[in-house]
DNA sequence: TGCCATTAAATTGTTGACAATTTGGTGACA
DNA sequence: TGTCACCAAATTGTCAACAATTTAATGGCA
């Protein structure tokens, strides 16, 4: 009842998103386009949009005649996604290093800042949103738009995946006051000892997923054709 | 007249971006709903969700009620679509150095007969489109989709920056057997050697280029006024 | 002539009805 | 009881008419 004016399709793919990267909605949940209708307020033409538009950020999964469910990405595609991570953020980096102004140095403390009160608070939904944002964050200080863009796909996948294979103990997101040593390496400019933290940070964050256990969907061929 | 069963959506797709890849559509160019439909004999539908899928490849730019264009880039973001394929195909050598297979580079051997061909055959748009693919298959054998679509993306946006900013005398690809060179390289698993050469071969696209002259349609507002 | 408001044509955006497909359930029958 | 065919409900896909916006053209007016 706050808000009387229409959503935009934008509006909507950044609502849906952010459940996503809050890990407020789970991976293989289907998305009827009737009730994101109501949810919303807004046309099945607007949501068929935002269905085409997140499909091609492999965040949705649409299926023919079958409709749109939150992607559930496979043990492989979760590695792939993690070795895209690797290797884009190391490049971002070393540009983010050699282009950084103290205006970044500055907005990215007071992320931090943001991060350690949702801590504090025990917001675990804000605190999983704002780990994220942070290497979006730290990406932008490069300055290569394609390569950002790519890097948010990645988080938003990496997301899910955390959602799906995550253990519940640990929050499987940057503790150790990494994301803190990333920008004090930043503000030096030492590209070296930055792309160190960030290999080791996002390999602490893959190891933490558990990829022996139950998988979704299209692997019960696997499973029951072994157990036949 | 050739075939009866209607295009999909998908095939449209290919359709464009391969005329985008062959440069046989300039980057400004208008695209009418209504001409499309009847070109490929799809409805408007279909034509809709066409635009909004290669829009966000940056293949094609809409404005809202103002309809579709193929993308024109601009300066600042031609440079960054090469920085980014220079650190990506750099990252996917790498991993394409440890993974690749014999089978690989047999497929990779006749893909440059493929070229060759063209080029005695003096097919220009053909050795055009061919010598856009190869970085894409290149790319496929380091095993990573993301990174993979990502390349891809990068590729058809430089298409188009060739089409804008090439100089008409010098075909501005991969000539001097460089294609050659990184297969030999892959081959020997020598990932340094190949990224190199690669390194050197998108440096020598990029320096074919002249930046300093016209630009396409918004600018006439700079080049007016300072005529005038 | 040059400029500006008004109008007509073309193009895009939106909506709702209808068709096609999938899904879940019911009942007949061995 | 278990299986299969069939039917009904729900969901998605498609299309065509209509509304809104932009673009081009025309004609008045200084």
């Amino acid at each position: 009842m706050a808000n009387t004016t229409a959503l935009t399709e934008e509006d909507v793919c950044q609502r849906i998103r952010d459940s996503i990267l809050e890990q407020r909605i789970a991976p293989g949940t289907k998305l009827t386009e009737e009730s994101l209708c109501g949810i919303f307020g807004v046309s099945r033409t607007t949501i068929r949009r935002v269905f085409l538009l997140l499909s091609k950020d492999n965040i949705i999964r649409l299926e023919r005649n079958k409709g749109a469910t939150i992607a559930a990405p496979t043990v492989e595609e979760a590695h792939q996604v993690f070795e895209a991570r690797r290797a884009t953020e190391k490049a971002l980096l070393r540009r983010a290093a050699e282009r950084v102004q103290p205006g970044d140095i500055a907005h990215l403390r007071a992320h931090l800042e943001e991060e350690q009160t949702a801590l504090n608070e025990a917001d675990l939904a804000a605190w999983i949103r704002l780990s994220g944002e942070f290497h979006i964050k730290l990406a932008h200080i490069a300055r290569n738009e394609p390569m950002c863009t790519f890097l948010q796909q990645l988080v938003f996948q990496s997301s899910l995946i955390i959602s799906q294979y995550g253990t519940a103990g640990a929050p499987s997101s940057c503790k150790g006051g990494e994301h803190e040593r990333l920008v004090d390496a930043l503000e030096h400019q030492d590209a070296e000892t930055a792309q160190t933290i960030m290999a080791e940070h996002l390999r602490g964050i893959e190891s933490q997923l558990s990829f022996e256990t139950e998988e979704t969907g299209q692997d019960l061929h696997v499973i029951f054709a072994a157990a036949s």
